[in-house]
DNA sequence: TCGAAGATTGTCT
DNA sequence: GACAATCTTCGAG
């Protein structure tokens, strides 16, 4: 078990965090047990001079984890249909997060193929926000909670090579859609789709 | 109180 | 590849 990245390490430039949580261990307790994930994918969403970070319309009941200590879960519910987690980074005050995009299971896995149903294997457990979230079980009752104990945790994993990173645009949203905040860890298998109802 | 939009996914053609 | 599902949040009236 790697040990836990305490709370400084989260108070960083975003595009850092959001790179260094590649290959970082992401795990949930809950009351059926626990789930970790190795993290494969992240976006970076970075203020409020962002148009796609939720905090750009400013400060409301939604967003307000956005604006709080770093190192904090930020959980939020998206097309009636999806939870999505985020990790708040920099001090309070600035508004960022990394959401988390897909890891690649690492513990639990029966629990997660529970969760998502007998006929989903494979990296279709955890290629997505909302498929990763289903899979570890967190929803609403997450959100705001500090990520270095209790039901939500993220661990030191293994070490990602600068060279192994791949920087793109990030993905389903239509502001700023071309800034390159994406990260991801090259050739993995368990990363999300590549493009939005992109051809070819 | 109402209407619109959204950091997605699964299913059907 | 296209589209429906489904609901919370926010801002305007």
């Amino acid at each position: 078990m790697g040990r836990i990245l305490p709370r400084d390490f989260y108070d960083r430039d975003t595009e850092i965090v959001a790179r260094e949580l590649l290959g970082a261990v992401l795990e949930s307790n809950t009351s059926e047990g626990r789930a970790s994930g190795i993290i494969v994918e992240t976006e970076a969403y970075v203020g409020e001079h962002d148009p796609a970070c939720h905090a750009a319309a400013g400060r409301t009941r939604r967003t307000a984890p956005l604006y709080g200590r770093p190192g904090t879960s930020y959980v939020y519910f998206i097309y009636g249909v999806h939870w999505c987690i985020n990790a708040v980074t920099r001090e309070e005050g600035l508004p960022s997060a990394v959401l988390v995009r897909a890891v690649e299971p690492l513990s639990g896995i029966h629990l997660m193929q529970r969760r998502r149903g007998q006929q989903i294997h494979g990296v279709n457990l955890t290629n997505g926000p909302g498929k990763l979230c289903a899979a570890l079980g967190i929803d609403g009752t997450m959100n705001d909670l500090p990520l270095q104990k209790g039901r939500l945790v993220v661990r030191e994993g293994r070490s990602v090579a600068a060279d192994e990173i791949d920087v793109t645009p990030r993905i389903g949203i239509t502001k700023a859609a071309d800034w390159p905040l994406r990260y991801l860890i090259r050739g993995s298998r368990y990363v999300s789709r590549s493009r939005v109802t992109g051809s070819v």
